[in-house]
DNA sequence: GTCCTTGTCGGT
DNA sequence: ACCGACAAGGAC
């Protein structure tokens, strides 16, 4: 049975001598591979030892490299990666808020690594996924995790007595698990320009929400804000979307193509008069979140 | 059972 | 540092 989150008698800062003890004593279950997860579960732990090249390590932040595409004796990125396996268990984390546990491994290419053995460094939340082309020119699939602090960590403690009441109901098919996912909004002046432009409708679907204290819509960046994207929060980087296709848009559900034609769902964005996209942002969003192979 | 993996060890 | 040999455990 996996287990998400802490572990009773699992401390920061905890050490392990090898993968063989991190193994047994249930904190990280694979003995080889780095992402411990199934592909329809999440995952519930991940190693960073500095053996992919396209890991960023800042601390808090952990850019981690997907599993994959190495040759098998040189460790070099030899084909592209795909969404499969650990990878899509760390993607299912991603979108259900699952909180990963993360242990370093002793490494020069990072300052956060430790000394020497295995070190258990709290949990993370995957904040995003995408793909990218890694150093050596092959696509990797890149996730971003942010260490859980404070408040968001009692959440995750609710999230794992949830799952433990789970655990221990007999029949395991009836019941599930209540997950949140936390998406932080913000109401800018020009993502609310962009809603009334629209009239709160979905460029994709023409869907109009109405609520009892008015008109509900999203506003999307294509070329996402923040590093390591640093889309600009400009008109020409945002769509008005319904929430089901804002987040069927930034987790690759589908892209749009330059001639605005949809792919990856049937139709056409809708575009109002004087609403200039970039079709840069459009492409970049293709390359890195649209995934074809994984439908 | 088959395939996979951010291991580990001992050689050079 | 690099390489081959061998390997445990889990996902599927």
């Amino acid at each position: 049975m996996r287990i998400f989150g802490e572990l009773p008698g699992l401390y920061e800062g905890d050490s392990f001598r090898n993968r063989l003890e991190l193994s047994q004593s249930g904190v990280h279950k694979p003995t080889q591979a780095g992402i411990s997860g199934g592909q329809n579960e999440g995952a519930d732990s991940i190693i960073v030892s500095g053996g992919y090249e396209d890991d960023e390590d800042y601390g808090d932040i952990i850019i981690y490299t997907g599993h994959g595409g190495r040759d098998l004796s040189t460790g070099k990125q030899v084909t592209n990666q795909e969404l499969v396996r650990g990878n899509l268990a760390l993607a299912e984390s991603c979108k259900n808020g699952l909180p990963v546990r993360v242990i370093r491994g002793a490494h020069r290419k990072s300052n956060f690594a430790p000394e020497d053995n295995y070190r258990y460094d709290g949990l993370f939340r995957v904040e995003d996924y995408w793909k990218e082309k890694g150093k050596s020119n092959f696509i990797v699939w890149r996730f971003r995790l942010r260490k859980i602090e404070g408040e968001l960590k009692k959440q995750s403690n609710v999230l794992q007595e949830e799952q433990a009441e789970y655990n221990s109901k007999e029949d395991k098919q009836t019941k599930r698990i209540e997950t949140r996912v936390q998406r932080i909004v913000r109401d800018t002046i020009l993502s609310k320009k962009i809603k009334e432009k629209y009239k709160y409708t979905c460029q994709v679907c023409d869907t109009q929400i109405e609520t009892s204290s008015g008109y509900y819509a999203e506003a999307a960046h294509i070329k996402p804000l923040g590093a390591p994207h640093n889309g600009p929060d400009s008109e020409d980087n945002l769509l008005c979307l319904c929430p089901n296709h804002h987040v069927m848009f930034d987790y690759g559900g589908f892209g749009i193509l330059k001639n605005f034609e949809l792919i990856g769902i049937e139709g056409k964005l809708k575009i109002m008069k004087g609403h200039l996209i970039n079709k840069d942002y459009l492409r970049y969003h293709l390359e890195h979140f649209y995934d074809e192979k994984n439908r």
